[in-house]
DNA sequence: CATGAATGAGACTTCATTCAT
DNA sequence: TATGAATGAAGTCTCATTCAT
């Protein structure tokens, strides 16, 4: 008979498509559907990958049918990228707000820059879509482009802005701006990755132990201590 | 008897579809026919991912039929996971390799670590697993212990391990462990996962201009520094 | 509940699926509705077939919206019925007044019936039924022999009849009258069968410089001669 | 409940989807396929029509499984271009063999002409591609070009050049040569319409008495007796 | 009565898997 | 063993029909 070739029972819940029960109520929402599927999009896609995510199941758990969600979005595609260009707006935003206003030390800058980050992007489900651009750009070259130019670029600036800022305070030593930043904003993006990767298995597995906050406390201290003008009489490593 | 496994295929329009051409018809050994197709796989899976990827993509990269690739791997799920941990104990070799028994100061022992890391395993293709496990451990939850196991607890050992080298005999400062490791490795992974996403389009995007051993060497400057022990009379940030 | 009826509507990439522009929103006298939708039912079915064309479409083209079409015909089924029952009642009407009681030869008689015919139905939108019937008798069992017994019979004995009064009278030859009739109206029909697909194309093909007055003429003319009683001493060809 | 809107049993046979059973043995056959699918296609789709075909019941009716006509065929569309394609191909090859090498009168050649197409054509089920093709070109505009060049345009050709002949040898009187092939082809043409049409209900409708060879000898006699050259003294009718 | 958002059966199509050769 | 034609489950998407407003 036909059906799933692993017969091995531990593949368990993930793979476990939902019976999709409980038959909706006929509802009016015109309004405040499209958010609903775009949430409801967003995290099945980080859990389960874009492919492997049915039309049926986004459409259920934003507690409509099938046949509703292209009412809203005309391919699972389009869903897809509406769903990306949603949550990275806010990134957008969220950044370029703070890079704009910013008074205090570089430093200082930086760290709230993380902190922020970390609240407002990194612990949300938000943070799951680095996990699908990542998986899917090659299969949607298109999306690479909007993303690098939307998101990457964006980032880019304003980290590496306020590294630059620093070191024309004579707050940082002089260092390579574009690489410090990718320096300083890949172990908070690595860990939301994992967060939405291996940190969602039961019991969660990678570095249980990886406190966020005392990450990126050490994170920062580290990366500032790096950044900070040499004292008299000290020794670089080579 | 046929059957869909976990995903589905539809990535649809934008997915060009190749044409599955120009197929390798030297005689192969049987004996290598494994090794063969575990390499396509890799390279399929890296490139596309586990569901947009196809059994006869794989098998004519091979240069095998549809077929043959069935009686070797009894289903597309089985071909993953050995990919999977084959190129697993590769780079546990690597990693076990490089490790031994390293004299010289910590800073170099990093410097070295994070340079041959690059060589031997972040610019080669085998960087491209970190890409499926990361994409595809919540469909395959099997694969996470595994992976975490073999890979990341080791990988961890070996950084947190040179950082407690270097505190213990007084070249570094003290720093929670764990997270500084956490923080040496992420730019690096982070790259390579680029490497093999956004770097593969055309043209690339991304940060274009971000060279991989400027970068290390950036990251390295800037981490070293920050371990190192504080001049007398010198004040952290925060 | 909903439901598909007989037919799928996957008529695929060709069909440009127009985006049901400008609504007709002049106010309707409820009086004239299911006429109204009669007409652009009879317009849509012609044109794209009963498959292809929506429910909506025609609502649209109607001026109301897809729910009213229901208030007035339970199903697309029922509306395609009543779209054609009512073209042929319109169909007989017609062939019935022209009919009546003739004087004049029956040269001109047929003449004169070939005439009115094109241009009180060949030339008019409801020659389309014939289409529509001849496309979907096979799906529509039942309208067959409604369509048989009130427009192909009376039609016959519309034209049947003329000829045997040319025979009678003297001015025909004897021949065979349904074989006869049926010559006659062919052509006629299927040049309003053609007119409502090829000739509908941009730029129209088949024969477009088969002009239809010329094509009744010349047809007539053919036809008048071969039914005329044969002078002494000519001979027939086979 | 979801369903057929109508409750009506009239609708009977050709609405019943056949359930499809008696699972086809696996059998290797790819140099006949394609003939297989092509054959069951052209029934079905003069049966049903385009979009009330289902390719599973193509695929069935071929016996093969829905999967196994995609491997031939890309699409529905595809498989229908093909039909006509093949099913002209045959049109166009049969006319222009009989129009290069006839030796006789002309009016020997048109009543070959006319008994040939019916022997060939009009009776085969080929004959019913001209009803697709006339139901289905408003939903293909390039079907219609296609079939307009490769057999309208040919079929008027023959028929016309026929007329012509005739003309040339004093056989015929002066006659507009296209109008002429028209009302010379569009009985046969009709008659094969109809009887995939009406012709296939049970009981037969339309004019169930209308024998088709009857049809061709009066419609031949009348044509050319239409045709022949005026006897001295004879009068034609207005 | 009218609307149009919502529903869900079902069509086309894909591709993992099988098996006759 | 190897092949590749054949299979059929399952996914995306459409649209006839319903019903809350």
């Amino acid at each position: 008979m036909p059906g799933r070739s692993i017969t091995d029972q531990s593949v368990s819940k993930n793979l476990s498509k939902p019976p999709l029960s409980e038959p909706p109520i006929r509802q009016r929402r015109k309004q405040t559907r499209p958010q609903e599927l775009l949430d409801a999009a967003l995290a099945l896609f980080v859990e389960k990958g874009f492919a492997a995510t049915r039309t049926e199941e986004v459409a259920h758990a934003a507690g409509v049918s099938k046949g509703t969600l292209y009412l809203y979005y005309p391919s699972k595609e389009d869903l897809f990228k509406a769903v990306v260009r949603q949550n990275l707006v806010n990134l957008i935003t969220e950044g370029l707000e703070v890079l704009a206003h910013f008074e205090g030390s570089s430093s200082d800058l930086l760290c709230h820059l993380m902190n922020t980050w970390w609240e407002r992007v990194g612990s949300t489900p938000a943070a799951g879509i680095h996990k699908i651009v990542l998986s899917e750009v090659r299969n949607f070259p298109e999306l690479a482009t909007f993303y690098a130019a939307e998101v990457m670029e964006p980032a880019d600036r304003l980290f590496s802005g306020a590294v630059r800022r620093g070191i024309d305070s004579g707050e940082f030593r002089p260092v390579p701006v574009h690489e410090v930043a990718h320096a300083l904003m890949a172990p908070m993006i690595f860990l939301a990755l994992h967060r939405h990767s291996f940190g969602a298995c039961s019991p969660p597995c990678g570095n249980p132990d990886l406190d966020p906050r005392a990450l990126i406390d050490t994170h920062l201290d580290l990366a500032l201590r790096g950044l900070q003008v040499r004292q008299p009489g000290a020794h670089s490593a080579p």
